[in-house]
Formats: structure tokens, sequence, C-alpha cells
DNA sequence: GTGAAAGCGCTAACAG
DNA sequence: CTGTTAGCGCTTTCAC
């Protein structure tokens, strides 16, 4: 039944008959064996410029699957991110992972590990998941929310893992999110700040809004009053900035600000030089820990301490227990957080 | 009971002979569709236990082959980068692979974007490359020499881009390098520096060696002497800051400096502060732009602004034309580069 | 040098 | 509800 669209793949076989060659020939050629296997140099040619012609694009997967050598086990790991995300943390659990199966690696057992992107709130749309095409055993990340349902929804044919994350029926490890909203109001509250603010975007995923509706509870509990929000167009620095400068411009400004990201805080700390204010005597800032510079700003970044390290190792462990069919200990971790207190929490100043 | 015979590769027959029953049914279970071809309840549990018994993990590449919509082209393609390298740049490469991708799909064209990861140095070692198991087309970005030569020798079944080095026989886009050495010397220079310095690692990639090699000679041309060499153990904030420390507490210090990475100069800015200078009046600092922070630093980092943009969508554009059996127009492109002149490099107060 | 035949491991039809 | 049959697209013996 050659459908319309069968029509459009070429494959060896339609080089072949092009050609008048058999399929094993044109293979040969084709995979770049062709020395080794003596093929007349016009037959390559041949072979070649059909390929051209025809517009011939290999079936990785069906080479791979006729090629590799047999009876090594080939175990596809991934870790499924949005394009949206912060990579600075997907690298890191991605080098967690490769680490960890480089330990686990033997000769019968052979691991990839990559990275699949979706765009935020489609991965339902990523072709292969649902059917198992794609990978063996996934970590999944920032997801938004409609990801999250649908996860809640889905039945996968292989092990997944959250990361940062809870959703009820999966292993997951995350942060203690809530800890860190709490923590950092008091922070601000204890250097003596009263008028709270946060920094933060329309549109978040769980854990940023687990630590957002914290803080905002500890805030209002703490000073009496909810903290005003201010909004950034995206995580980007220079989101921060605009969104801090058009707050700024109004009256009454906080006098103590959460960063829902470290970069967002990075273009706020920018917009409130900018504005003649001075961090901490006028404004004290909490950043959340994830970016490398905040240490190194000026003054250094009040942040968490997330034990990343830890973070990934669970998760990767969990995943690679649940690939080769074992059970983990226990299939939800929370890894502790530290509020790390630099200078941009300094006590004002009476 | 792990010994050698079960180190076999377990496949769908095995459970199947196991079970006494068919593949197929075995299949339905084990990629979840019992519910769908209403497979009994003890059928799907004697299959579940069988399967975890003899370890069962799933053939991907087999799967997809046969469950994958025939008559649809599948066109895997990868971006192949080393966990080394600066994330930042990697997702841009990603992104703007993915617009494109999604411009290019049709009905008849489905791709699929990832990324794979290798160790600096160790490019060769990635299984399936050379084989072409893995890709119909990649781009390959921040290699090391030894990965160079590598390439240099090797042949690949399928089409490769190179993003930000040169090498013979390949095509590639890449920044002027050697542009902006020269700017940054000159720069420094215009604000009144003599004493000049560069901040950078032991091992560089091709990009940032050249951009450094035309530092040097520019300044060694503009002052009359070699600048100085600040080396970093790697290219993180801390490492920045760390060699930065350490060399200020020698006597004479440099008065303008050349980070190679915006974030060596991040982790500098902040050595530099401690130290009880100033920037820029005690030393200018240039920077290379490959960081969004840099903007919002204090003062603001004078850098180069790299078309990213232009140069993904070179690349991208490059290999998808290859891929699909076209001559692009050019195979190798550079992209240009202009120097964001920013505080960091104000002039010297006389 | 080249071709014929035999699968890689899995799943989709279609019977029963 | 389950089994039988027939490949997915490719590469690899092994003949010729």
């Amino acid at each position: 039944m050659p459908t319309l669209a069968n029509l459009n793949v070429v494959t060896v076989q339609d080089i072949a008959r092009e050609t008048g060659l058999s399929p094993s020939s044109v293979s040969a050629v084709l995979s770049g064996q062709h020395v080794k296997r003596r093929i007349s140099s016009v037959t390559v040619e041949r072979v070649q410029s059909a390929a051209r012609r025809l517009r011939y694009v290999p079936n990785v997967t069906a080479r791979s699957l006729r090629a590799k050598a047999s009876g090594t086990k080939h175990v596809v790991l991934s870790i499924l991110t949005s394009y949206e995300a912060p990579v600075l943390l997907v690298t890191q659990a991605l080098r967690a992972m490769e680490r960890a199966v480089t330990r686990h690696a033997d000769s019968a057992m052979d691991y990839t590990v990559n990275i699949e992107m979706y765009h935020a709130g489609q991965l339902a749309q990523l072709p292969g998941l649902i059917d198992g095409h794609r990978c063996n055993g996934a970590i999944i990340t920032n997801t938004l929310d409609v990801d999250d349902q649908f996860l809640a929804s889905a039945q996968f044919p292989f092990p997944v893992v959250l990361l940062g994350r809870r959703i009820p029926g999966y292993p997951g490890v995350s942060t203690q999110s809530e800890v860190m909203g709490q923590l950092a109001a008091e922070a601000l509250v204890k250097a003596g700040r009263r008028r709270l603010a946060v920094l933060r975007t329309p549109v978040m995923g769980q854990a940023p809004r687990r630590r957002l509706a914290a803080f905002e509870a500890a805030a209002e509990k703490l000073t009496g009053s909810p903290p005003a929000v201010i909004l950034c167009e995206m995580l980007q620095e220079k989101a921060g900035f605009d969104g801090m400068r058009r707050y700024l411009e109004g009256k009454p400004a906080c006098d103590g600000l959460f960063a829902v990201t470290d970069s967002l805080a990075i273009g706020a700390y920018h917009a409130i030089k900018r504005s003649g204010r001075t961090i901490p005597r006028d404004i004290a800032v909490v950043g959340v820990g994830d970016n490398p510079a905040s240490v190194y700003l000026d003054p250094p970044l009040t942040s968490f301490e997330v034990a990343e390290e830890a973070l990934n190792q669970a998760a990767v462990q969990m995943l690679l227990t649940l690939v080769n069919g074992g059970n983990p200990e226990s299939r939800t971790v929370e890894v502790p957080v530290s509020l790390m207190v630099r200078e941009s929490t300094g006590h004002r100043a009476t």
C-alpha cells in the first residue's frame, strides 16, 4: 500500500533499483565501507550520485539496529527539559548522569545520555515519548502546569524521575522550596526590612511558585502585609532590569526584595544602583543561588546553597535503579537548602 | 542472580518463552498497550513479573524502527558539545536549530534535535559517531586540539558543520576571533593602559586561542611589551576570582585586563574590588560578551557583541542544506563582531 | 567485485 | 483475549 507519503522516503532499496545494484553494495558505499569491500570506483560514483539525486537520508534507527554489536544492552537515558529553562541546572544534571553511568557501564552495558528539549507547556507533543521510542528512562524537569497535567495522566513505558517537582505517582527529587521562601522572608525581616517585594515572571513552574507562595505567606505573617509583586517578562537579566526599573519609577519603593531567580536579581541590582539607591542600605536583596556569578556580585548576593550535587545524584541514582528493574529505597527525596547570608542583606544602618 | 549467562540481552522473545505467551502479547503489555488490547490482568502480571525478574530493558532502536509511522522521513540532528563547555552558547545554538527545523518540518519530514555531550578531548570515543548510528547531521563545537585532530582525519557518513572553529575540509561558521583580540588591545590602550594582562586557562580551544594570540600580538605592538599572563584553573567565575586574587598579591599589577571569557571577568571583578582597587580607575577590563550578566555588572563590562543569532542561524542553515543534499552558498562563514565599550574601560583620570 | 539471504528486536495487522 | 505472520530499513555474512 504505497501511499503518497510513502513515495517520499528514499531507502537503500530505491537506490539499488535506480542503479541496478544490490542493496548490500549500495549500503557498503553509503556507510563508507567501499574501501574495505573493494567496490569499484565506478560503482561508488554511481551510488553516490544516485543518493544525491534522490536526496537519500539514511535512517539512523535502522542503521544502528542492524549494525550495533548484538549482545550488548544499549540503554538510552534522557534528560527532558524545556527550551526556556536555565541551562546550567540541566548541564549539571547531565554531568551527574554521565558520571553515574560511567561508573555503571561495563562490557555488556552501553549507556547513552542525551538531552531532549521541548517547548515549555508542550511536553505532550514530544514525539516518541508515550510510546517509548526515545529512551529507556528519563529525568523530566522544568515543566509547566500543562506539562504536569499531562504527566499526571500519562503512562510511560519506561521509568521517569522528576527533578524539582512533585507529581503524585512519580518518583522525584526536589528541594525544600517552602523552606526557601520562608527563610528568604525571615532574612529580610531580620535585616530590618518591612516593605517586601518579589521579583517574578507571570508564568512559573511548580518549584518557583512554591517558594514564592511560602515567601508571601511568611512575609505577610512577619510584616503584616503581603509583599508587592514586581513582574518581569522573562527570566533573563534584561527582564529583571526592566521590571525593576519600571517599579522604581513609582513612588514608595520596597526595602527588601526576593528575586525568584538569580538572573532576575542580577538585572535588578543594576536597576537599583542606577536609580541612585544602594544595596543593601536602601534595598536588601535575596536570590535563589542558581547562578555562579551571584557570589561575585557587588555586593555579593545573599542566596541559597542548594545541594545541586546531591539533588542530581539522587535523581540519577533513582533512575538507574528503576531502569535496571530495582526498587529505590525511597521514591521521593527532598534535598535540604541553606541560606548563605552575604552582604546584599546587611542590616540597615539606623 | 546475575551470572555470566544472565548478561545476555533479554528480549521480548525471552519473556515470551519464559511466560509461555506470544511475543506480541508480551510486547503489548510491555509497551503499555494492555488496556487497549484487553489483555487479561493475569497475563499482564505474569509478563511484568517476568520482565522484572529477567531485568528486561527494551531496545529503543528496534522499537522505534518498527513502530514509527512508515513513510515519514525521520531526521536526527545533533549538537555535539563537550561537558566542559559554556552551556549558554549551546542552548542558543540548540534553539536556533529547533526554530529552523520547525520551519522546515512538514508531514513527510520529522526532525529530532538533541544534544550529545563528550568529554573535552575525547570526541573520538563517542560511540556511533563514525558509523553514523547517531544522527543524520551534526554541529560540532567546543572541541579541543585532540578533537580537532581526530576530526581532521575522520570521515563521517553524515554532514558536519563546525561552530566556532576552522578545520580544513569542514564547512563551518566562526567569529572573527583575531579581530576580537585586536580590538580588545586597542580599547585598553586607547583608555590609557600600558601594562596589559590576559586572564586565561592553561588549555583552550581554537577560538579563544586565536583571539588571545591576536591580543598578545596587538598588545606587544602597541605597548612594546607582551601582556602578562594570569592563569585560572577553569573557566568558572570562582577560578577567575582565585586566579586574579593570587595575581594581585604580587607587586606591580596590570592596569588593563583582557579576560578570555566573561565568567572569568566576573570573578576577576570581585578580586579587583576586594583588593581595594577600582574598575576602571586602577584596572580596566575587557570581556568577551558570552554572558548576559556582563551588561549589568558594576561597572558594566566592556565586551563584544557577537552576532550569536547570525552565527547559529548560519550553522544550522548550512547543516540543513547539507543534510538535504544541497550545496550551501558558502562553506565557511565568518560572523562579524563589534566591541561594546562600556564603563569598565573608562579613560583613566589623569 | 557483487548479490542473495538472513536477520537486528520489536510491534501492527489480522485472524482466531 | 491471544497467537501468527509479516515486516520496519539497514548491514552483514557468505556465496559466486
